[in-house]
DNA sequence: TGAAGGTACTGAAGGACTTCACTATCTTGC
DNA sequence: GCAAGATAGTGAAGTCCTTCAGTACCTTCA
């Protein structure tokens, strides 16, 4: 067992540097107290007050789960990145996957998958198989050990998943995968999103 | 004119990775068919596929909605980070922000500011003023000319915050914000989310 | 007043990710 | 059957961010 944690949580700079005030406003629904007091009384209409804290909360909201995650996986010696790549062979197909594919499923470029793929085989749990089909290709697969240590990581990780989403309800979960993914059409297609807009 | 992004997007790496395939359930709750199918009728219970669905969702948008500003503020001749801390500096004082309020606001770590003003320094849009009242620290300010860019940048920025969340409405807007601040609250301050759980 | 500990900032090193440029291979259409 | 163009993967270089370590300065309290 490391202490790096605890020793972490001492040592300036390593604090946690974002620390909201969550506060409820009239109806419920929470805020950063902080946030809004730096944009209110500055001639900022309230939409556009509502867009920002809404889109911000989105950002940090994607960025703390992403460290929460990695957290415990450190533990585990894998990196987050490392983790969804084992994830993504698991459940991607039981023959191996080809880059690209890892790439498509954690959404990054090929480039990256190369390098987290190099280091996942330095570390033992995936090798690079020839593609019989297709000499300019990969089958990424899982080793022995590799299965060993992603069925590990995904108990712990399923245990994270929980703590952060236990504060909210089935219904609640639904809307916000809900919200986010109309938030990622809007990006990714906006006529899609316009048409729906209009109906 | 640059035609950059014009040309990335006929190149190979260079395209959109990650393609949702968007469907509505039964519920009109949207979802990635891709990621439900790579997940379903491999044993994994309902609540965790729900879990992992809801979370990449909120980790993937707060990815996308930071991608999506940070192309239009590019020609603008800014970083998303460096856009942040002009906003910082703007809103957070008339007088100038120390380093480390700059780093609060934007949740990075102090060491981080120094290099986003160090770049903005070198740009000419801002300046480190010694605080008379504290000889270790900066006040950083906007000059003349990061005054009129960042007017510049935050005209654009507030319409690509409209384009994103234009589809949806006001109380789904507020909805999103409460649910996601949530979950930041869950990884903050896990014991203010369990109470709350109880109640 | 002066030692102990905390705070503001920065250098060095490293991780994750990106774009650009390149090779090797596959596919298509004439 | 073969040239033209697409696709799979990787090297090089650069961005943004991190942690760790170090300097200068402030604050507190005996």
């Amino acid at each position: 067992m490391h202490a790096v944690t605890d020793e972490a949580a001492l040592r300036p700079g390593s604090e946690d540097i974002y620390r909201p005030r969550f506060v409820e406003d009239d109806e419920g629904y929470l805020y950063d107290c902080g946030f809004r007091d730096m944009l209110t009384g500055r001639g900022i209409d309230r939409d556009q007050v509502a867009a920002a804290e809404a889109l911000r909360a989105v950002v940090i909201a994607g960025k703390v789960v992403t460290q929460r995650f990695e957290e415990t996986l450190v533990k585990h010696g894998l990196t987050h990145p490392q983790f969804r790549t084992l994830m993504a062979i698991r459940y991607g197909a039981e023959t191996g996957l080809h880059m690209h594919s890892i790439a498509i499923w954690l959404g990054v470029t090929p480039r990256n998958v190369t390098a987290i793929v190099d280091a996942l085989e330095a570390l033992g749990l995936v090798t690079r198989v020839p593609d019989p089909a297709d000499r300019r290709a990969f089958k990424v697969k899982l080793t022995a050990l590799g299965e060993e240590r992603s069925v590990a990581a995904m108990r712990v990780n399923k245990a994270d998943q929980r703590a952060v989403l236990g504060t909210l309800t089935t219904e609640e979960t639904k809307q916000l995968r809900h919200l986010t993914m109309k938030l990622i059409r809007a990006v990714k297609e906006p006529e899609a999103a316009k048409e729906v807009r209009q109906k």
